[in-house]
DNA sequence: TTTACTGCAAACCGTTTGCAGTTCC
DNA sequence: GGAACTGCAAACGGTTTGCAGTAAA
């Protein structure tokens, strides 16, 4: 995703294009990936100083429900949000230091048996990998 | 999982086995599945009124610490517990409604690319469905 | 008898909200 | 000019914690 991208994608969506918005936008483009919303706040006011938590809180929500920004609710903690939400990808996630990695979808789609999925439409998969990170593995795994 | 089952393997972890602890272990062996904390401590009161809400915390940490119980955090709102921990299953969210059913995984195991697992060791696999439940298909799908 | 567990209440953390003021179009 | 956005600060909801008292082994 370039900024490019993502701004001329949200003023098609006439979507009000201020500073702060501008700011937030831009901190999700970098190869910053899953950043909490704290973080995203940090990164958005060394461009913007005076920009509020409220209002990052508001913009990344509003991004969500665009469908421009993914949410990654698969470890403790404050929510993190993955920009990355063009190309289908699953997590890896670790269980000891709650690293999280990106990895391409190549696995085969999974499918919900016909008989057990009784009358849901199913829309989309999610793909979660838990395990041990190569640092973790080292110090703990075998 | 049976009460009989559960007890007892908690029994065999020398877990000191409490009133409390007790009637939180009960509640969660009925047909009751992904309840929230606030919903176990209301069921637990009534086998046990003076049960405090944070015994009903500290009790469910120490289960899922000893994987005799699974969360499962993938819609907002109070995290959910999941008792069905012995056999593998997946789960399926309503994105409308955050109702969750379980289905059994009948679906081929999702595997990394091993170019993309880059040391990590995967010890698991969760899949999530999304969608909507069938009453919310009725009203706003198609 | 000793160690671990319990209840209470307050603290905590991430997130949301109400509102007065400001900015974009 | 008017609707939409912003900042502040307080509120919120879920969860955790400190501590004095209680109960299991």
């Amino acid at each position: 995703m370039t900024t490019t991208d993502l701004l001329s994608r949200l003023r098609g969506r006439d979507w009000r294009l201020s500073a702060q918005r501008r700011a937030v936008a831009e901190v999700l483009v970098g190869d910053h990936v899953h950043l909490t919303a704290e973080e995203v706040h940090e990164l958005a006011r060394s461009r913007l100083p005076e920009i509020s938590r409220a209002t990052v809180y508001n913009t990344l929500n509003e991004l969500v429900a665009m469908g421009e920004l993914g949410v990654v609710d698969v470890v403790d903690g404050p929510r993190r949000y993955d920009p990355y939400v063009t190309a289908h990808h699953d997590h890896l996630v670790c269980d000891r230091c709650h690293t999280i990695r990106d990895v391409p979808r190549t696995t085969a789609l999974p499918q919900v048996a016909d008989d057990a999925r009784g009358g849901f439409l199913v829309t989309g998969v999610e793909i979660t990998y838990r395990g041990l990170c190569p640092d973790c593995a080292a110090r703990y795994g075998r």
